[in-house]
DNA sequence: TTGTAGGCGTTATCAA
DNA sequence: TTGATAACGCCTACAA
């Protein structure tokens, strides 16, 4: 069994606040050397090491920071994760994670495995599973629970929600975010292929509620309209944000004649990749093709995507330090509630001047 | 603040223990519908919900099991997380991931926070880290604190390592684990390149000391053995498996006149493939390239790369299974200490017969 | 400087 | 069928 404080205190001696003190190093206190000493021989000796789910059950802290994201097999959320750990670590945190698949049940489950085992802060990215009742409660839970938490990338608020823990509907007050400005990626994305003599222009969107999606559609319908390009909602594909969906899409807009495509992540833009041998078409003589996030891979594909950059690890220690300052009590006028971050395009070979031919369509 | 179970109690008029019988339905006792009825009704009211923390400190159970991977960006173990996740979700378990970045001083943090906040069980996959001194704690501490545990993936024990818990040095014996068997993989993807008539074969290997190098490298001079071809040092490039060193690998193998590339993983092929247009050169025409892994971008990437394949979800729901029959208690001797799957290649687009010029050499 | 005692939120034992 | 009460391992006034 494992050493305990009162194994400590019986073997050095004094008693468990003594050893308390020492152990925690209290400030305030002094304690003779000689007594210091004897107690940490015991330590050592016995190997001992405080329970920590005992210290947090009385402190109320327990120096750990939880995490939610939708996909770990997203490197996208790899490399987030990566910067929230750093950034966390940096300041003396510990960091839990949880993968829900994308499913929106999950969510639940993790905030409340999170809340219930004390975790100081939670940071958020929800599923993009469609339940809205699931994401209702996720956010009442968060706000009843009173535990500090910030929304990263898929922000939460912007819809209408009714709060039972708020007993009104939220805000975008209610909840502190941060992500990118995806309005401005749609929009850059799409400019950058309107510029290039494209006009009809495909989306593979993300799901329908999640922020990243409508977003960057907003961005991509601002970018049409300031050309003068009609709107046409045939040529948005509802993807899923995984590489299927964007094979799926490829038939289904080429099919509308598109000269080129803006997949909302890198994933489904890799999907379009891998479909279009089957098209005998190649990129980017027959199509374009833009992407969103940057990854490690899109860079060595061939040919390379032009995408979106995501400073995924200054938006990853942003949040923790948010999160910490919020977990501290620093009083809310010094908080930002929404931070955003710039995209920044990345073009690649994957996007070309539309062809002469093509451009009478 | 949130309500405990003394205010359910008092809110149900019933005592503390008759709540906490009702709430955990303890089997055995019977208590009348009506006095169910009250009290979780005034559960719901309060949203109440048991602490976790306090929980665990009694029971001694959490029902969470710790995670811990050395690098949550690489694709292989993303993949592998999912399939320990699905398998502990569905026996119940909730389940933590530490990502270490490839640090060894975190594989012994993350053992830390895991045993101090009471985990029934750990996986372990360890750290590239080269401090042999951070493994042997990390040993120790896993031993000497009684946790149940399962090495994946990266084993450990096939080296002489003393420790100090159990008193002797380490033997294969005392650590259970499931892993790919290596040794296999190395040889079909050596014995694959043979087929192919190439003798000059350069390998980017792990980092030594991991057994999924290590090993790998055993099934490359087995296959080299058995067709006659002497084994070459210099052939040999110590990569850390990731991208970069797969890049900083192509020039010193091309200067050894290689005419194919075993690369230890996927990460590292794609960093030569990345390197090679540098060269003028072209996969499978100039160089052929096999990998490690079979992630997903394997097979997108131009030209696909030919792989060995791990069965990564069976061998997440293998260390679960394991790891719970463990905790559970069940006699060592129905268990497998050592659990072993067979890798399959995947020959794709990256390999190709040498040429005919290029025999001589 | 050190020790005693109360409490954190539960479960479990044993009476009533 | 229910309710005290003693743990669990630790921290922290308050006393000594």
């Amino acid at each position: 069994m494992r050493a305990t404080i009162k194994d400590v205190a019986k073997k050095s001696g004094f008693s468990i606040s003594t050893v308390s003190m020492v152990v925690n190093n209290k400030p305030g206190v002094s304690i003779p050397q000689r007594t210091r000493d004897k107690i940490m021989e015991a330590v050592r000796e016995l190997g001992y090491r405080p329970n920590r789910l005992a210290v947090s059950l009385v402190t109320k802290k327990s120096n750990t920071l939880g995490l939610i994201i939708p996909d770990n097999s997203n490197v996208f959320f790899a490399e987030l994760s990566k910067g929230v750990e750093v950034a966390a670590r940096k300041l003396g945190y510990n960091l839990i994670y949880g993968n829900t698949n994308n499913k929106s049940k999950r969510d639940l489950d993790y905030i409340r495995v999170f809340i219930d085992r004390g975790v100081d802060g939670i940071i958020f990215t929800r599923s993009a599973g469609t339940d809205p009742d699931d994401e209702r409660a996720c956010i009442d839970l968060l706000l009843q629970s009173g535990v500090c938490f910030m929304t990263m990338d898929r922000v939460i608020g912007n819809r209408a929600i009714y709060s039972e823990a708020l007993g009104r509907m939220i805000s975008s007050e209610d909840i502190f975010s941060v992500a990118l400005d995806h309005v401005k990626g749609g929009y850059l994305a799409t400019r950058h292929l309107i510029d290039l003599g494209h006009r009809r222009i495909g989306c593979v969107s993300g799901p329908a509620g999640l922020t990243t999606s409508d977003d960057r559609l907003l961005g991509y319908q601002q970018a049409l309209e300031e050309a003068g390009i009609p709107y046409d909602p045939a040529l948005i594909f509802e993807g899923d944000y995984e590489p299927g969906s964007g094979a799926t899409a490829l038939p289904y807009l080429l099919g509308r004649n598109v000269t080129a495509i803006f997949a909302f992540n890198d994933m489904m833009a890799f999907g379009i990749y891998r479909e279009v041998h089957n098209f005998n078409l190649s990129i980017p003589d027959d199509l374009s093709v833009v992407g969103f996030d940057d990854i490690f891979f899109s860079e060595i594909i061939q040919p390379p995507l032009t995408t979106l950059r995501q400073p995924v690890f200054e938006m990853g220690t942003q949040v923790v330090n948010e999160l910490v300052d919020l977990i501290n009590g620093v009083p809310q006028g010094e908080l930002q509630r929404h931070i955003r971050f710039e995209p920044t395009l990345q073009v690649r070979g994957s996007t070309a001047k539309v062809r002469k031919e093509e451009e009478r369509i």
